[in-house]
DNA sequence: AAAGATGCCTGGTAGC
DNA sequence: TGCTACCAGGCATCTT
């Protein structure tokens, strides 16, 4: 599932084909996505791409008159592909640019959006967002403060957009475990000191992530068709049951908030 | 009011 | 082979 590093690994990929060039038309085959798809879309005609950005998990391009916002849900990809390409299954929308060139966006279970907005900033879905992991502003102090009084469990906490953006299962799993901080350790209880190892080692995960090019677990394929190999150096998530990679001790599996969390009873307090 | 908990969308896959 | 149960991320909505 594309996590903040496929993300931004699908922005790098397809940034030389779509930034500072013309999208040509739009074709929709699949409106039915988290979100309906905008009619608007289709009546786009020559629109010029001015930048290419990422916010949170989101893809923001900046066209002259308004933005298109693209998520990738848990199963979508985008990929370059050339107009002779064969149409496949959950192949939902095409941009197609005036370079012949494709932009496909594929989604088996819809769960992802592309939308079209006139303002992205003030946009619902972007107004309560927490601060980027890889910012400046994601420091210490700021999450430090966050956490103060909060009894929600760390790896809840971290996972929240409104306290920082784009740390999913796998990076909250693997930060903590780094941190040695059990999952279900109320945010509020945590000192100052191992907050400051927890924001370290989230922006460590997260930025060797994109270095290799993204986590490939299941459906995730980069723009250039390029699977990443982050996955074969996890600590933990997946691993429920298996040795720690660090004392041997059998890793436990538990229930938060519905989501599957590993860890280790002995490294994690 | 804010925080926490729950439900839901979908299709691939494991297990039988 | 066909079926059922389960899982995933994040938004909406409910409850406290």
């Amino acid at each position: 599932m594309p996590e903040l590093p496929e993300v931004e690994t699908t922005r790098r990929g397809i940034q030389p084909y779509v930034e500072h060039k013309h999208i040509h038309s739009v074709t929709i085959r699949e409106r039915r996505l988290r979100w309906p798809v905008s009619d608007t879309l289709t009546s786009l005609s020559m629109a010029r791409v001015n930048k290419l950005e990422r916010r949170a998990k989101y893809l923001i391009l900046y066209l002259p008159d308004g933005f298109i916002i693209i998520h990738l849900g848990m199963s979508g990809s985008l990929r370059v592909v050339d107009s002779s390409a064969p149409i496949g299954k959950h192949d939902h929308i095409d941009l197609l640019m005036d370079d012949g060139k494709i932009v496909r966006y594929n989604d088996p279970r819809r769960f992802g959006s592309v939308l079209w907005v006139d303002d992205w900033e003030n946009h619902p879905l972007f107004t309560k967002l927490g601060p980027e992991p890889l910012d400046e502003a994601f420091d210490a102090d700021y999450l430090y403060q966050q956490a103060k009084e909060k009894k929600a469990p760390i790896k809840q906490f971290i996972m929240d957009n409104k306290n920082v953006v784009g740390v999913g299962n796998i990076y909250a799993s693997e930060a903590l475990f780094l941190s040695g901080i059990h999952p279900k350790r109320p945010a509020g209880s945590i000192s100052k000191k191992r907050i400051t190892q927890l924001v370290a080692h989230i922006k460590k995960t997260l930025t060797a992530a994109i270095t290799q090019g993204g986590t490939t677990l299941r459906d995730f394929v980069g723009g250039d068709g390029k699977p990443g190999y982050f996955q074969q150096q996890l600590n933990v998530y997946g691993r429920g049951g298996e040795p720690c990679t660090a004392c041997q001790t059998r890793l436990k599996e538990i229930k938060l908030g519905q989501r599957a969390s590993v860890y280790c009873p002995k490294c994690q307090h």
